[in-house]
DNA sequence: AGCTCATGTGAAAGGCTTTTACATGAGCCG
DNA sequence: CGGCTCATGTAAAAGCCTTTCACATGAGCT
């Protein structure tokens, strides 16, 4: 019984009665904690106070543990994605960036979930239910993208739908990846990840056609309001003192 | 002797030879297969032939020898780049296009020195080596955007150059992260990685002003070739069908 | 009360990492 | 050439992890 890390409350018998769930609860701990490459098995269950082949009664091994846990954070990450889109309110563009914020919001505060989604070396496409987990999650985006498309100006061509989503999803990926987590960042910026995804997706827009100002047009057709346009406007990074 | 695993060639004495070398060769070939957290010392140690404590003698520990790995695989990717940005040659635009690529030509053709570098979760900013070298590849980004940023067209407020490389880097490296990898790719697209950072980055440059419709102007100061302009020009993602 | 099956336990096999004492032999010096 | 020394390898062992297997418990149902 040395496993048996006295933590007071819940005195158990013989079974744990949830380990399934305080399993996936001390992973999540650990690898947030030590990375996802650092998390072990056997912590898992210390810290949930069984022995270490109780787990194998719920998850086939310690991969499936994992793919679990990156399961769950698609399905969060879809769940927060699709609570900052807000179907497009209160217009597509305001939308759009906040969908962007949130994409490194996550990152940042849910490192356990991300370095499980996306750097856990897990074989994604493996795995149909991830997968599907993570196709869902980018179908926010995807649509998100589909309403942009439909308001960008004519005259200019624009890429497919699909194509700026990808896009976006890179930058996003991209920025939060290299720069956007509490510790595993590394590399120091001149300015916070949510300045720096903002003006590359507003100079994106830009590149398509969109007034970006200050606030783009809004999303119900209708005269968009001139802005007040006096000397040329300031970028999405501040005026250069 | 059951470590020994005839290989034939390199009947060797007591002593290597050139051990250390044969080490890092065979992390990266392990590191290719299986992935970084995949990658064993010991399985290192076998494939050199030689015992499981001798690469002690040359790495501190595992993690070391994944520096080391880590640390060539940016000498060679500031290399890459800096080949491939050419000092601008032969105009800004098209060399900045290039770097784009030679970003995603490392991520797929060099897996192992990716993964090492990017995604094997080691502190970069921990090892100060480690870290120089990182910002070296980086620089060569930086002076690209330099670069090009003195070239954009007047009267669009533009960033400030270290933000148009961090906005490029961001952008290759989602993409690369995310579709770029020979196997570790996972996730299908409707277009080569190639094609998708081309067209971002383009749509990108547009958005500060640049002219993209085709070549973009020369570097060397002149009267920049007036398009054809017939009707609206294609985009770089080609004609929609 | 009695049964049964999901859920835990112990123990053991097989790997990996890392340390320590000891072995080899390459390079150098007289 | 003979001998020394030290870098480079080896063997062995401790400690941890993963995974499997036979066996123990006890929750829920009849």
């Amino acid at each position: 019984m040395s496993w048996r890390k006295d933590q007071g409350r819940g005195e158990r018998g013989y079974h744990h009665g949830n380990l399934k769930e305080a399993l996936l609860q001390a992973a999540l701990g650990l690898i947030a904690e030590k990375g996802a490459a650092g998390f072990t098995f056997a912590d898992a269950a210390r810290m949930a106070g069984v022995s270490p082949a109780a787990p194998y009664r719920h998850f086939r091994d310690r991969d499936e543990l994992l793919s679990s846990i990156a399961q769950r954070g698609f399905e969060q990450f879809e769940a927060l994605l699709t609570q900052a889109w807000d179907d497009g309110r209160p217009d597509t563009v305001t939308a759009f960036e906040r969908v962007g914020k949130a994409y490194l919001a996550f990152a940042r505060n849910e490192p356990a979930f991300y370095s499980a989604m996306f750097e856990s070396g897990l074989p994604v496409d493996a795995n149909p239910t991830l997968m599907a987990a993570s196709e869902r999650a980018f179908a926010i985006i995807r649509a998100a993208a589909e309403r942009l498309a439909a308001l960008a100006p004519p005259g200019i061509p624009r890429p497919p739908a699909m194509m700026m989503a990808l896009h976006i999803w890179s930058m996003s990926h991209g920025v939060a990846s290299l720069f956007g987590r509490g510790d595993a960042a590394r590399r120091k910026l001149p300015m916070s990840p949510e300045e720096l995804l903002e003006a590359e997706v507003l100079i994106y827009l830009r590149g398509l056609g969109f007034p970006t100002d200050r606030r783009p047009a809004p999303t119900p057709p209708g005269p968009p309001p001139v802005p007040p346009s006096g000397d040329p406007p300031a970028g999405p990074w501040g005026k250069p003192k």
